[in-house]
DNA sequence: GCTTACCGTAAGCTACGACTTACCGAAGGG
DNA sequence: CCCTTCGGTAAGTCGTAGCTTACGGTAAGC
């Protein structure tokens, strides 16, 4: 499993998704988010958590607080290995195309 | 939840991210899937239908077969949604630099 | 028409993942 | 120094997602 495909996975939570969403408006501490979103504080902490294992987020202290923010490098990983799908897509889909226009020469 | 946030918890299964990765390289039977993959067959098909009601891939009759292919417009769908994230979260960043600098200027 | 290949759906089981509450540690403020 | 705020971790519960086997249904081949 790459890297890439453990981002997917992590993603694969709606209320990750949610988590993540927000904070690619801009950094949030655990309770800001807890207070927004519809789960306990430590539910918030285990999604961060794994956002954060696989490279999605990062964290620093700041004073009492914890603020967490987007990975940009983890973020352009995970879009280079969509880009991968759309690239191989494309070239099987005109490769198929031209299966296509082959067999309606021979018809 | 948007259609590209519904993609995302689809793919969020590691074997239907396999299964969608091989349907990148073209069009592929159920059979064929289930041959290469460590799960049964109606495995598969469930998983099919779940990528398909999201409009990740596409289906079509083949004689007795069905052949599944990758939805072009449902992955530019959720290329366009993660470009929304990266457009946010570099301008999120920015912001965050430029108060920064701003704060530099002040001490 | 019988058989074979291929596939979708139903029913049921099991494991895991997403919560909760409870507890503890670290950092600041009075 | 307390005390309060803030957050990570442990333990435990519960729902559901993913898998299997079993069955039925359609298209082609002989």
């Amino acid at each position: 499993m790459t890297n890439a495909t453990a981002m997917l996975t992590a993603l694969g939570d709606p209320t990750r998704q949610a988590i993540f969403e927000r904070l690619t408006d801009g950094p949030l501490a655990v309770g800001q988010l807890a207070d927004v979103l519809p789960i306990s504080r430590p539910a918030v902490s285990q999604h961060l958590k794994v956002l954060k294992e696989v490279g999605l987020v990062t964290d620093r202290q700041e004073g009492t607080r914890r603020l967490y923010s987007v990975d940009p490098d983890g973020l352009a990983e995970l879009r280079a290995h969509l880009d991968g799908f759309w690239a191989r897509s494309l070239a099987a889909f005109q490769q198929h195309a031209s299966r296509e226009s082959q067999n309606d020469q021979n018809n």
